[in-house]
Order: structure tokens, then C-alpha cells, then sequence
DNA sequence: TAATTACTATACATTCTGTTCGATATTGTT
DNA sequence: AACAATATCGAACAGAATGTATAGTAATTA
């Protein structure tokens, strides 16, 4: 990949998280970004089309790093042999992995950009809610599959919520178990 | 209250619904809204500030309609003697009346105008899941209270978009045996 | 009927959006 | 090291949207 390229996203994620300090999202203007970055309008559009593209490019650098390691554990594990014990540590990773963006997540969960985020990590955790379900690893109840599953995966949604608004001050081992609790 | 101003909201509810047909929320601009609700400039500015305040507007409307009967029947009732067998008839009751807006809904939920929208029902839900907790109607959980409650609020949320998505195929009552379900 | 309040229509300054273009700088490749 | 490709810049621009102001008209209330 181009060095220019590289350079040019990692100056808007610099801005737009600089932006999140001072302003809400909604308020957050296409030329505040070109401003605050130091980004000429016409490169901006060479790569974007809108203020949510950017935040959404953000959003999947955030989990291409937390979810990379995940995956490649997930995938040279047997799923036929996988336990509550590793799911448990799967959580965990996840979770720290999170923590590593703390700064990041933290300004943008503080205002409308939520919603983006919090809609790219609910499809980032459904798959893995799924399959929890399929192995018996999570207790399914009596509601339609396609119900349960969003709700093992916004129990996850509500604990990164509940943790992020009180500073992070459990452990990520801590909030496993609530989540274990939440769907035993 | 000024005929003229219900009047006027109505028009601009009735322009947002029409909108929310043709394009999603975010591309929907206040000029739209003046174009289509025959409303002139000043007028929307003498009343909003933006168009998620309109939408806002609107939101608290279909609350007033859905709460205000579940209200009369909490206040009526001795909170000592309150069963579970009463806490279903809240419930489904509110889901009956959320019923009655369901093309307005539908349309809401249809885009990004989904997040204010489920903003507010959190908010509507919050005191009723948390009353619920305290009375021991719904089973608390070893995580922490903060936590139990937005999972309850989150769990009702859930099964509205379920349902909702889903055509709203179920009966109301069938919805609040799911809603036990989840949180038994 | 009189006073008040809401609405309309128009105009306007300002900001934001999205596109175009030629010049310059950086990059990956040979 | 030289070259071709491409990313960036800066400036300029049209068009759209935002937000405010004002004068006149219509509806409501008291």
C-alpha cells in the first residue's frame, strides 16, 4: 500500500478523534476535517464520499486488529472440541484487545458516532454468538434462534457500554464472567 | 393549545413519514422537509432547531400515546401487590398500542432515525425494567444492578425490532412470553 | 372588536458540499 | 538513477443547505 495513502487516512482518524474532544459528531463538518487535518478537499474526496465513511474506516481498523488474533486462534482450534473454558478466553482477548483503543473508543462512544461503531461491532460479535449457541456453549431459551442470537450479542453490546462509561475499571476477566452470567 | 401549531406539526410528521419512504434519514435535508410539508422557512425555525428535533418530536408523540394508558394503570395499582401476572398485562399492553403506530415505526426503524427513535424507548423503558427488578418480578443476576437493567431495557428493545422486522407476525401476548422468556 | 400570535413569502449572508484542473511531490518499478 | 504512475495540493467554482431578518397577511384568543 501506498506510504501516501497510509499517511493521508492516519491524519483524518488523528483529526476526527482530535474533533471528538471538542464537538459532538453531528456537528462535525466535512471542512472541520479538511481543517483539522491539514487535508486538501480534493484528496478527502479522492477517498471518501462522507463524514460516516471515515468514522466506518476507523471503525474496521479498530476491529481488523482486535478481531485478527481472535480469528486465528478460532480457526486452528477444533470447533467440535471447543469448551466453555476457551470461549471464556476468546471473550477475554476480545476484550483486552478493546481496552488497547481505550482512548479511541472512548471519544467515540461519547456522542452520535456510537451507533456507527456499536452497529459494525454487533457484526463483528454475531457470528461468534451464533456459534456459541450451536456448540451449547451459551443456553439457548425458548424465543426464536434469530432472537436469541441478537441477544447474546448485545449482552456483549451493554457490558463494552457498561465498562467503557465507568472508565474500565474491571478486568476483562471480571467482565467474562458477567457475561458468562448474563447467558448461563 | 394554537390550532395552527398542531397544524403544523402535523404536516412536518406527516413529511417526515412521507420522506422516510423514499430515502434514508441521513440524505433527508430540512429544505426536503420545508418542500414537502408546504411549511415555509421561518415557520420551521420558529418551532425546530433541526430535523433530528423534528423526529424527536414526533417520537415523544408516539411515547405519550403508547405510555400514557400503562401510566394510569401503574399509579392505580398498590406497587406492594403487584404480580407478575400484572407486569405481563403492562407488557402487552404497551406493545398493543406501539401496534397502533406501526407504519409510522416501521418507517422510523427503516433507517439511521432508528437510533434517536430506540433512544428514547430505553428511556420510556428504563424505570418500568428497573421497577420490575426491584420487585422481584424479573430475576436479578450476579452482575452488577446498572448493568441487569439495561440488559432487561435492551431485551424489550430487542424484541420490538424482532418484531417489527419481522412483520410483526406474533401477538402481543406470544411477545411477552419471549419477554419472560429472556429474563426468567 | 382589538390585540396577540402564527404563518407566508421573499430576500439575503454564510457555510458546506462536491467537482474540476493544472502544478508539484512522492512512490514503486525497471 | 531514471521513469511512469499516482497521490497530493491549492485554488477556484457552482450549487445546495443553513440560518436569519423583515414586512405583510391570516387566524386565534380575550
Amino acid at each position: 500500500m501506498d506510504k501516501r495513502i497510509v499517511k493521508t487516512n492516519h491524519q483524518l482518524y488523528e483529526a476526527l478523534t482530535r474533533l471528538l474532544q471538542k464537538k459532538s459528531y453531528n456537528k462535525i463538518t466535512i471542512e472541520d476535517l479538511l481543517q483539522e487535518s491539514k487535508i486538501s478537499r480534493s484528496t478527502f474526496y479522492a477517498h471518501f464520499k462522507t463524514k460516516d465513511e471515515v468514522l466506518i474506516s476507523i471503525t474496521k481498523m479498530i476491529f481488523t486488529h482486535v478481531f485478527s488474533h481472535s480469528l486465528k486462534e478460532e480457526t486452528t482450534h477444533d470447533f467440535s472440541k471447543a469448551s466453555l473454558f476457551d470461549y471464556g478466553h476468546l471473550i477475554t482477548h476480545v476484550i483486552y484487545h478493546l481496552h488497547d483503543d481505550k482512548q479511541l473508543i472512548s471519544a467515540i462512544l461519547s456522542s452520535e458516532s456510537k451507533d456507527i461503531f456499536l452497529r459494525d461491532l454487533r457484526e463483528e460479535i454475531t457470528p461468534i454468538a451464533k456459534r456459541a449457541l450451536e456448540l451449547g456453549i451459551l443456553k439457548t431459551r425458548d424465543i426464536p434462534t434469530e432472537l436469541r442470537i441478537s441477544e447474546v450479542t448485545e449482552s456483549f453490546v451493554l457490558l463494552m457500554l457498561y465498562w467503557f462509561n465507568n472508565d474500565c475499571k474491571e478486568t476483562p476477566e471480571v467482565l467474562t464472567t458477567f457475561f458468562f452470567n448474563m447467558n448461563r
